[in-house]
DNA sequence: TCTGGGGTCCTAGGACCC
DNA sequence: TCTGGGGTCCTAGGACCC
């Protein structure tokens, strides 16, 4: 089933955040850059420079504001539509070096380099490399392997060893066991904190030490998964790539607020935004919810206060992609798990049961074609959104910028995706 | 004062059916 | 009093990823 002879290339890119951010503001291409996570709430993205002053990955920002005074460390608030368009440009240049191209997530692809026996994979490594930079302005790390697992591997080596320009090469490398000794365990693909520590206890303490396992054991005690991941240290491919994304099975929308809210309206506004935001999302992919989770919390961490968090699952009488439905609906639900007296942090909603939309079935109280139909109906309004801009039109959309909005203080331009933005290069 | 958001897969156990 | 066995489906929870 899974083809034994390619290899892949993993190309990661290097901080992308604050890549993106450097791209479009020379000034701050040798400073220390940190971006932060929705809210402005911890630290997301670092550069090589703010790396070095120790501030570390998801350190909520106010535990550093010392060292950004004293360092001049430059803050920016998430820009995802700047960040997702770079991605994009990115993933371009690579279906030019590849027909088959996995993205894995914003900042990263596998490509399938079966076909290219021939060429030399450092050098096209390179080549790849270079064409990413010229073109994009995006700096990437690529590690090259028989496996996914290994790629992983072999990217982390890329990145680390400034000699290796970029790029490593780790397939059919006589001294792969060497290299993966080098890796401490939970840094390999798959292993998170529980296994990690698991096998710590067992003695297993590196990437080699755990490929020396033995398969039964680890097939009992991390299930198929990290059977999987060990095979793959061993060079056997077993994670396919994947080139056609499926469909998604969960749609989420939540947001933590800028403050925090008490007030039932505020609330359900919120809610009834992140609805229009998911459902949206939703029809991109052409599908119909059979059901609508939704939730809400107060702060955790501030445990002076009272908490309270509570959800609900509502079974939908219709399946529907229609927005002022699904609003009306979460609002009567939103009342059954509201309390009032307490300070929310944050609501949210998840849609599940999740089908095409021409798979709908007929119901007691609705048709298939009314579905479609309403369906098709918000299709042309979020058409209408994406060329005029979000919120063109919408529905219970509050006139200014509420209350309970996030806070992004620092946010940078969108640079390549408002024309109202786009920066300005004067010459003299 | 201030701590993100959005996903996937796997398994165990209960409900239900014949 | 005696009270099977095996299959499937669903869900909650736990692990992981970026």
């Amino acid at each position: 089933m899974f083809n034994q002879d390619q290899v892949f290339a993993l190309v990661d890119c290097n901080n992308f955040y604050v890549s993106c951010e450097r791209v479009f503001n020379p000034r701050i291409r040798d400073k220390p850059v940190v971006v932060l996570s929705n809210n402005d709430g911890c630290v997301v993205s670092r550069s090589e420079q703010a790396k070095q002053l120790g501030i570390g990955m998801g350190t909520p920002i106010f535990k550093c504001e010392q060292l950004i005074k004293k360092f001049d460390v430059q803050v920016f608030s998430s820009n995802y539509s700047l960040y997702a368009d770079m991605s994009s440009r990115v993933m371009d240049v690579l279906r030019k070096f590849s027909p088959q191209v996995e993205i894995y997530s914003i900042d990263e692809a596998f490509l399938c380099l079966e076909k290219f026996k021939q060429k030399d994979y450092r050098e096209y490594g390179e080549e790849i490399r270079e064409t990413v930079a010229k073109w994009t302005g995006i700096p990437v790390s690529i590690g090259i392997a028989e496996t996914k697992t290994l790629a992983k591997v072999a990217n982390r080596f890329a990145k680390r060893d400034v000699d290796l320009k970029g790029v490593f090469n780790l397939t059919g490398h006589p001294d792969q066991d060497s290299f993966l000794k080098q890796v401490e365990i939970e840094d390999i693909w798959g292993i998170g904190p529980k296994y990690s520590l698991m096998l710590r206890k067992k003695g297993i303490v590196d990437g080699l030490m755990f490929k020396n396992t033995d398969e039964n054991w680890v097939r009992e005690r991390m299930t198929v998964t990290g059977q999987k991941t060990l095979l793959e240290l061993r060079g056997k491919n077993c994670v396919e790539l994947e080139m056609i994304p499926p469909d998604k099975k969960g749609i989420t929308c939540s947001r933590s607020f800028g403050q925090p809210v008490e007030k039932f309206e505020l609330l359900q506004q919120a809610l009834a935004t992140y609805i229009s935001r998911a459902a949206e999302k939703l029809r991109k992919q052409d599908s119909i919810p059979l059901s609508m989770h939704i939730f809400i919390t107060t702060n955790r961490f501030n445990q002076d206060e009272p908490q309270y968090a509570n959800w609900i699952d509502i079974k939908l009488s219709k399946p529907t992609s229609y927005t002022p439905y699904l609003i009306s609906l979460a609002r009567e639900n939103l009342g059954k798990i509201y309390k009032s007296g307490y300070r929310y942090k944050k609501v949210g909603v998840t849609f599940t049961g999740i089908i095409p939309s021409k798979e709908v079935q007929p119901g007691f109280f609705y048709h298939p074609d009314d579905v479609l139909n309403d369906h098709r109906f918000m299709k042309i309004l979020d058409q209408i959104n994406d060329r005029w801009g979000r919120n063109t039109v919408g529905f219970s959309l509050p006139g200014k910028k509420p209350s309970w909005s996030m806070s992004q203080k620092k946010l940078s331009p969108k640079f390549t995706t408002a024309w109202d933005q786009i920066p300005v290069v004067y010459c003299d």
